[in-house]
DNA sequence: ATACATGATTTGTA
DNA sequence: TACAAATCATGTAT
């Protein structure tokens, strides 16, 4: 621990006021004098040399006391200047000057993406500007902060980790350096410190503390890139949905097979029940009106399939229906499905026929809401009315609706599906126009 | 390995 | 701005 027995080891062989300090230990003079004034002398400054070089070898409380002693001796002031002018002389203080800092790239690097991935720099504008950068280009600004929120509060967590890391190293670095400053400060008083020396002190302990700091800067990137492709890269990355949304959109679809745009309500709606997004709501409708109108072959299975699964509520809500209208309300018939497309044709044909207790559709077309069941409960009649043998297969949900545009047009409704098919002698070509 | 299914993105349009 | 259509890129079944 003590510096001036290592620094009288540095200058090991370096002739000191007369006598050689070889390998370490103090050589008395070759001088046959004792007594002598001079001789005295010399042999104090033998033994207090004597008892320097000796000084680690001893417990730190007798050498405490030795330092303390050494420090009060009368020759110490001459003894340090010595050491001073020589330490001057050897360049000691000169070593490390050639080691200034060139800005380590990897830091660089490692700060720039801090930076730019809102990590590092102002609290609370990079970061969410980085993510809207990034998130701009799908959907609208609204789902993206939906979709990112999660992504927006890791981030602030990670950043939020980074800075207080940080700051504890700083602070251990202010406090760890401000230490090793006063004890140089506190020594200086009985070896020579040039303030170069302090200062390169300082330099390799911050040093050491910012190969600390890349550290944490380098595992704050690693999780920010993590973060980053599992949240914003995976926009690209396909993953299926559940199955159990894609039975909630597929009914919704089905059941809305004449008009399937629903409306931003439906979509938040349905985006809720399936744990999407809107947006994912949107596409996946997107997708499926262009799909299946491409191919209606390959959805007749799909069509039949949902439409007999929604068929017994249908029924029960078209039953409900029925004994609601004819028991509490003589309404207008056929004013209903004001919020869904109007189905002025297929309307006609579908309350034509009669369920099997003969009783008319007509007074089921009462509640505005009934829309979907109808669309469906249409597609199961025209099934269990035994429509199928003359529609050659599976065709009951053919896509006769669309206009020639290719529009999702206003006849999009199994029933109107099934007149054109139907041959010329069709019990049902008076049904739609 | 391959084809097909499917969610996401891009581009053009009204 | 919502949508259609084309396209991309990945998941999945064979």
């Amino acid at each position: 621990m003590d510096e001036q027995a290592r620094i009288m080891q540095t200058l090991g062989g370096v002739t000191l006021a007369g006598h050689t300090v070889q390998g370490g230990m103090a050589v008395p003079p070759p001088h046959g004098h004792d007594g002598s004034d001079g001789d005295g002398r010399k042999q104090d400054i033998g033994d207090i040399l004597h008892q320097i070089m000796t000084i680690t070898d001893q417990s730190l409380d007798e050498a405490q006391a030795k330092k303390h002693g050494l420090n009060c001796h009368r020759m110490k002031p001459a003894l340090f200047s010595v050491l001073c002018e020589i330490k001057e002389k050897t360049g000691l203080s000169i070593r490390g000057a050639q080691e200034e800092d060139p800005p380590d790239p990897q830091l660089m690097r490692l700060d720039n993406m801090l930076l730019a991935e809102g990590v590092a720099g102002p609290e609370k504008g990079g970061g969410s500007a980085a993510v809207a950068a990034a998130a701009t280009a799908s959907g609208s600004p609204t789902d993206n902060s939906i979709e990112h929120s999660d992504y927006r509060a890791k981030l602030s967590q990670i950043r939020q980790i980074y800075h207080t890391e940080l700051e504890k190293y700083e602070q251990a670095c202010n406090e760890f350096t401000t230490h090793v400053m006063n004890l140089l400060r506190e020594q200086s008083r009985t070896r020579p410190i040039s303030p170069k020396e302090i200062e390169r002190m300082v330099s390799i302990i911050h040093r050491k503390f910012s190969s600390i700091q890349m550290q944490l800067k380098q595992s704050t990137c690693e999780a920010v890139m993590i973060l980053r492709s599992r949240f914003l890269d995976a926009r690209r990355k396909r993953r299926n949905f559940s199955k159990q949304a894609t039975e909630i959109l597929n009914e919704y679809f089905y059941s809305h097979l004449s008009n399937p745009y629903p409306s931003e309500e439906a979509k938040e709606e349905l985006a809720k029940k399936c744990s999407i997004t809107v947006s994912q709501v949107s596409n996946w409708f997107g997708n499926k009106r262009i799909r299946y109108k491409k191919n209606i072959g390959k959805f007749q299975e799909e069509a039949n399939l949902y439409a007999a699964k929604t068929a017994v509520n249908a029924a029960h809500a078209v039953a409900a229906a029925v004994q609601n209208s004819q028991t509490n309300s003589p309404t207008t018939p056929n004013s209903g499905s004001s919020s869904t497309f109007n189905l002025p044709n297929s309307g006609n044909m579908f309350m034509s026929m009669q369920n099997p207790n003969g009783d008319s559709y007509q007074g089921a077309q009462v509640g505005a809401n009934v829309q979907s069941q109808v669309d469906t409960l249409r597609h199961v009649i025209s099934q269990t009315a035994g429509y199928s043998d003359d529609l050659g297969g599976n065709s009951m949900y053919s896509p006769h609706s669309l206009d020639a545009n290719g529009g999702w047009q206003d006849a999009m409704t199994p029933s109107s599906a099934i007149s054109p098919t139907e041959g010329p002698g069709s019990v049902h070509s008076d049904t739609s126009n």
